[in-house]
DNA sequence: GATATAGTTGACAGGTATGACAGGTTTCCT
DNA sequence: AGGAAACCTGTCATACCTGTCAACTATATC
């Protein structure tokens, strides 16, 4: 189910700086569309409408509204997936981003707030299951995705499933199917 | 979410005494960056931006905007630290947060800002100079502080002092100790 | 050193959006 | 279910906007 992204007024004032009274005010002169509920006539505003907003009056969009990116962040040193890997990717219309350790990914994941990490568990090993266990337990990453490239000795690759992840490369250096799994995640969350 | 802290040109011009008609002509000359409200077109201006504005032009930093932030991020899950070390550092009035892997740390340190974090390299071992390398190779990081703490087994602690690291703990579990290197660094960098 | 000139700032006034407050109600969270 | 938090409405004082003009500052010129 997809559920409605909205702003009470509060939060929309506190987005951009500005009291709730305000905001009630933008609502009423029709400047910000938004609709009311039955009781108090609390308003809501669609996420949409209120970067809408924003753009139109070039006032700053708050990175945690920005729209469904197509941002991928890959975590990876594996130069086969940073360059033929990054390429497949931009080829669909992705923005790549690379990190090469774990905490460099955890900034540009709250900076960029990328759709779709791709963890490679060459690199991270054991530890992708805390990154894992961290994103899953978070409400503000609900809507990433997660595409797991495990290590070629992997027994047990299901088990990056059970710990979160939307999917599993089959063949590390089949760029085609990174880029096919890639799409269907971020279609499938758009 | 992300609270925009904000000034509208009265308070600005106040804070560099000068008129608000002043503040307006650097907006609408570009020096100082802005964006304005639909009503009656109040313009507001990012504390971050204005700052940024006031050290451009060497003009004095208010206290309260600089506000040296006494946010600690501590990186560690030694039960040692996260418990007594935290109370410590809470005494000499710090905001605390704790992350037990690099990249929630990561995440923690682009949300938080903090100005200071805490490092025990017998959670991250070697990732721990990745980790210092990645935040010193970066201005927006300029101003934060970084305490190390080394393993017990850790023969050349020095290293970490080469690779960007400001103090070293010399005994993981003396809490006086990190308060006093803590409370130095803090106000060093304020 | 005195004067001219260009550019910046402060002051003022009229108009209006915004913020603060209070009283009341619903919504949300436990 | 019960309490706290958050929202709504209406009103009023405040603070901001724009435009204009005088005063000031800095620089150049004589």
């Amino acid at each position: 189910m997809s559920e409605l992204q909205v702003l009470t007024t509060g939060e929309a004032a506190r987005y951009c700086g500005v009291n709730f009274r305000t905001v009630i005010r933008w609502i009423e002169r029709g400047q910000l569309k938004a609709y009311k509920l039955p009781g108090r006539g609390d308003h809501r505003i669609c996420v949409e409408d209120f970067v809408g907003f924003l753009r139109d009056n070039s006032m700053p969009v708050p990175n945690d509204l920005a729209a469904p990116s197509r941002k991928v962040l890959l975590l990876t040193t594996d130069p086969e997936l940073t360059s033929g890997g990054r390429q497949a990717l931009q080829q669909i219309g992705c923005d790549i981003e690379v990190a090469g350790d774990s905490f460099s990914a955890g900034i540009h994941m709250a900076n960029a707030k990328p759709a779709l990490l791709v963890v490679d568990t060459d690199l991270v090993g054991e530890g992708g299951f805390q990154v894992l266990d961290y994103l899953r337990s978070r409400s503000e990453y609900s809507n990433l995705s997660i595409l797991v490239v495990p290590s070629d000795e992997d027994a047990e690759k299901a088990r990056w499933l059970d710990a979160g992840a939307d999917a599993l490369l089959t063949h590390r250096s089949e760029h085609g199917e990174l880029s096919a799994k890639a799409k269907l995640l971020l279609e499938a969350n758009a």
